[in-house]
DNA sequence: TGCGGTACTTACCTTTTGGTGCGTGAGGGG
DNA sequence: CCCCTCACGCACCAAAAGGTAAGTACCGCA
């Protein structure tokens, strides 16, 4: 894992799209990239708050991933209390803007199921 | 992994990103839509053909679970050597699209570790 | 008559992913 | 005085995802 920007799966990448589900790819990286947009700057124990469910071990892990992915910046302070502030860089708040129209489609879809109850996966191709 | 549509993760989703990537998790659903999109209609085995590497199980499986989730549409034909077409339904399309910009980021960053030789995140972030 | 193709299913195995829990070391609050 | 917080690192484990290989029933082709 720590060897991934290594590790092509065929060729170095079949797509854009391939490339980028590469970058986030991990459970929880979706959602700290949403969260660090939303908030601007975010230490490590408020991310933990806001992304409900992480355990410390992915959140450090998927942190430090997107760090070598250039998609974070971390901002380590040698203070007494360790701090440490977490920001997206230009190529983040890009990827963030490019998950939009996926946002969007989620959403509605997120419509759909609320609206037709599931399991009618016929129904709702009509 | 049948009982998908019926196990949401915490709530039935966090955001529309969550919904989305719920629907194309898996190592080559992305390529499955992008090969139904550029064809338009195809055959399992013509897919298994246009998505290199994949195995049949996998396909079946990913081939169901899009179905499930209404972004294919399966007809099948009861024919002598069976014969089943694959192709995508409006909200595939839609996915698609949405797709489009996220696509757009990845070949970005494919240019830029072509470049840059990957290794100086921090050269990247600058 | 034996092989290859069509569209799968099933069983079994490996790899990957994520979760749990403990340790760290200094400061601050009850 | 004890425990909690911060921001992790490390070891171990469970579950899920994916891969391999075989079998199925039928056909056309050589």
């Amino acid at each position: 894992m720590a060897a991934r920007a290594k590790a092509p799966r065929v060729g170095p990448y079949l797509c854009g799209i391939d490339a980028a589900f590469d970058v986030l790819s991990g459970k929880w990286k979706a959602l700290i990239l949403w969260e660090l947009h939303a908030h601007g700057v975010r230490r490590f124990a408020e991310l933990r708050r806001g992304v409900p469910g992480v355990s410390e071990k992915m959140l450090t892990q998927h942190l430090r991933e997107m760090e070598e992915d250039a998609l974070v910046h971390r901002e380590v302070y040698a203070e007494v209390p360790p701090r440490v502030e977490y920001s997206l860089t230009e190529h983040g708040h890009t990827l963030n803007e490019a998950l939009g129209a996926l946002g969007a489609w989620g959403e509605e879809r997120i419509r759909r199921e609320g609206c037709e109850v599931v399991g009618g996966a016929e129904a709702v191709a009509r």
